[in-house]
DNA sequence: GTGTTTACTTAGTATCGGCACT
DNA sequence: AGTGCCGATACTAAGTAAACAC
């Protein structure tokens, strides 16, 4: 009961006392803890080790299984593709099966057809160390030079003009075009905008007058040259849109691309980022700094040693060139809001980025193997007596079963935000038995806040790292970081880190969700039912979004549309009964629900009806009136449209009988079956309608497409698509499809995550 | 261990562009 | 043909984690 060997920490509370009895064997544990002592938290065997560098194929899930043949491309993507793609493809099969018993050198890849190299079939895994053979770029695109805006655009400071320097002015706009965002007013936004602004005028001696306060800055001027830029920009014609369009590709196109292995590859983010105010997310206190304009000074380049560097721009020189193919950035610049560092990378379709993917996946999917061993050790280790032992294993409970991601340490320059490790006392609420309330800004500040039930046993301990004198502002972990949390995971399996539980936990979501799926309805509905599946999984991740401004919106107009299709249903019942009156009695429940729309909610809607065809007349005799004009034929006159108008009077006065009598005015050519016919059309559409409505706003707050893009493995999609006859294109989009090109291709309809 | 440096993934949002509506 | 909306894409911030320095 005493091993003060343990980490001592400014409180005596290391020792685990359990706060309650029940808790009993504490020296039973105690004691096989001690025997495994600082083993205490990892498997008893540790397989890991082991299997290593050898090249040998022996891991069957791997390697073996992502050479599995390609099926005959079906995405329409391919099937537009000539044919010699495919009889390429065929051949690929053969040397695959060759392959198979032992690589066999590749025969360098023939150019032209670099789009259809297929890394997942290669066997030459660019496993480990070296990222490349070959590396061959044109460099990196730079934003355009500042154009100082014409003279009669200022900035006002006192309600006087001022004459800024050009890098100052840069700096004032940067700000102007933002003073109608939030972020513009953000008061330490402003505030770190301003200081910088000062800072700029200084160096550039860029200011006629003293600048010094900034609620006497008026931005207004520019703000309005800039919405005005802006708006002629829209009402450029097509022509003169594509031309830019066109241009702008033309300059681009150098950059787009480079050579990788001798073939041509994709590269993401070719533009180094231009200057601006910083937008940091959440109360990020750097928020509005000036982020400065990056020269080729700044850039090294990285790519193959004895060719050619690509020329930098014209007066400058590169920062430098290196050569190394252990990374996978063509190029590289330091950014001063946080002093980190900014890559020029590949695409997302990239066989390099394809490949880090398929292994991600590949590396959660064995997790599966050791899941149960390591749930098993860590409900043990709940009870150690070593307080670390116990916070590894609540920890790893909390990131296994909330989702949560590690939460390393952060500054007090950035935004305050944690993940697990770095929970403090204040973003747990404990109410026995065993709820917990979590409340904390994880990543990009959005908020986790979840109730929930724990084990019993992760209570307490969670209690007990609250436990005085700990307060707030306290780490409830303050045993354990990332580092040490990884390095324990590493004893079970090689690559085991604390985000592989989720995507693991994730793409094991997604499967025993698809697998509740009935293969039945049609496409939409399957497609619905999929969303639903990946829906659970973006919670589970708590990916948010921000409800779009338009939301509130749009769900009132369905609720319109819906209580207006309610309105025409009853209507057409009513106009039932006036033909057949005894029907009344004969199918009580299915006119029943005529009385349930009160005369408010119709006129409501007769109301919305008429303005709307009133609407519809006006804008048509304004339409028609412009044809006429065109044609140069006489126009339409005030006559014409109170004629026209009339059409809307006449259902007033319908609707105001109607209301009156509540009795439809019968139309000659109706029939009973035919009315039926239109009302089941009619709850046809509104079931789809209500249905969209429940979509909608069950998707107003989540959002699906990080953990589709991150955290399931596409091979799941692409076995859901293939069984449930689903075209890949209602579950991908175009970029999708690119990046999982390689899960599209080998994943066949057995395929289990 | 702790702290720093580097490199890579994950994340929400601003903006673009195409399509369904008038 | 114009417009408004919405999904897709571009952008870059904000994480994780490994390697290295002390």
């Amino acid at each position: 009961m005493d091993s003060d060997d343990d980490i001592p920490i400014k409180q005596r509370n290391k020792r685990v006392i359990s706060d309650d009895e029940d808790d009993v064997p504490l020296s039973q544990i105690t004691k096989k803890v001690k025997t495994e002592e600082d083993e205490s938290f990892s498997p008893q065997k540790p397989k890991t080790k082991t299997k290593k560098a050898s090249k040998p194929k022996k891991e069957k899930d791997g390697t073996a299984e992502k050479v599995k043949k390609p099926k005959k491309a079906k995405s329409d993507e391919n099937s537009n593709k000539s044919t010699t793609k495919k009889d390429k493809n065929s051949e690929k099969v053969k040397k695959e099966v060759k392959k198979e018993a032992k690589k066999e050198d590749s025969p360098t890849p023939t150019q032209e057809d670099d789009e259809g190299y297929k890394w997942w079939e290669q066997q030459d895994d660019l496993d480990g160390e070296i990222k490349w053979e070959s590396l061959e770029h044109n460099g990196v695109m730079f934003p355009p030079e500042y154009e100082p805006l014409p003279s009669h655009v200022k900035l006002y400071y006192d309600g006087k003009p001022v004459k800024l320097s050009k890098e100052a002015e840069e700096v004032a706009g940067f700000f102007a075009a933002l003073i109608e965002t939030d972020h513009g007013k953000n008061p330490v936004f402003q505030k770190n905008f301003f200081n910088d602004f000062l800072k700029v005028i200084e160096e550039t001696n860029g200011s006629d007058i003293r600048i010094v306060e900034f609620e006497k800055c008026d931005f207004t001027k520019m703000y309005a040259y800039f919405e005005k830029l802006k708006e002629e920009k829209k009402n450029l014609s097509k022509d003169e849109k594509k031309e830019m369009k066109l241009e702008k590709e033309k300059i681009e196109e150098p950059y787009k691309t480079c050579l990788l292995n001798g073939r041509k590859e994709k590269i993401g983010n070719f533009r180094i980022e231009p200057p601006g105010l910083f937008r940091g997310r959440g109360a990020h206190p750097k928020t509005g700094k000036l982020k400065r304009r990056v020269y080729p000074e700044d850039v090294t380049l990285n790519l193959s040693e004895g060719i050619p560097v690509p020329p930098p721009p014209e007066g400058h020189n590169w920062g430098d060139i290196k050569h190394d193919n252990t990374v996978t950035w063509l190029a590289m610049w330091r950014e001063n809001i946080a002093d980190s560092f900014k890559y020029v990378r590949f695409a997302n379709n990239s066989s390099i980025k394809g490949l880090s993917d398929f292994k991600k996946f590949e590396t959660a999917r064995q997790l599966k193997n050791h899941i149960d061993e390591i749930r098993e050790d860590y409900t043990k280790l709940l009870k150690s007596d070593l307080m670390q032992d116990r916070q590894m294993a609540t920890a790893t409970y909390l990131i296994d079963v909330f989702a949560l991601r590690a939460g390393g340490e952060k500054g007090d320059d950035e935004a305050d935000t944690v993940g697990c490790c770095s929970l403090r006392y204040e973003h747990i609420t404990l109410t026995p038995p065993n709820k917990v309330i979590f409340d904390f800004l994880g990543k990009d500040s959005i908020r986790f806040y979840q109730e929930v039930e724990v084990d019993k046993q992760v209570f307490k301990n969670l209690k007990i790292f609250k436990k005085a004198p700990k307060q707030p502002g306290d780490d409830l972990f303050d045993r354990i970081n990332p580092s040490l949390l990884n390095k324990k995971f590493q004893f079970y399996m090689k690559g085991l880190t604390a985000k592989v539980f989720r995507t693991y936990n994730a793409s094991k979501t997604m499967q025993d969700q698809l697998d509740l799926i009935k293969n039945e309805g049609t496409v939409a509905e399957k497609v619905v039912r999929f969303n639903a599946a990946n829906r659970t999984v973006a919670i589970l991740c708590n990916h948010q979004r921000t409800v779009s401004k338009t939301h509130g919106n749009s769900i009132q107009k369905i609720n319109d549309k819906l209580k207006e299709l309610l309105w025409q249903k009853i209507r057409l019942k009513k106009l039932i009964l006036e033909m057949e009156p005894k029907l009344k009695k004969i199918d009580k429940k299915y006119f029943e629900e005529i009385e349930d729309f009160s005369k408010e909610d119709e006129m409501v809607i007769h109301e919305k009806i008429i303005e709307r065809t009133i609407d519809q007349i006006n804008k048509k005799f304004a339409r028609d009136n412009e044809k006429l004009k065109l044609e140069q034929k006489p126009l339409l006159t005030n006559k014409d449209l109170k004629e026209r108008l009339e059409k809307a009077d006449e259902l007033k006065k319908e609707f105001k009988q109607e209301l009156k009598t509540g009795k439809v005015q019968m139309k000659k050519t109706a029939t009973v079956e035919k009315l039926k016919q239109q009302i089941e059309t009619i709850e046809n559409r509104y079931l789809t309608t209500s249905f969209q409505l429940k979509d909608k706003e069950d998707n107003s707050e989540v959002s699906l497409g990080t953990s589709k893009m991150n955290y399931i493995d596409p091979r799941l999609t692409v076995v859901f698509a293939k069984k449930f006859d689903v075209p890949i294109e209602k579950l991908f989009t175009k970029t999708l499809r690119e990046k999982f090109t390689w899960a599209i291709e080998s994943a066949d309809e057995n395929w289990r995550f």
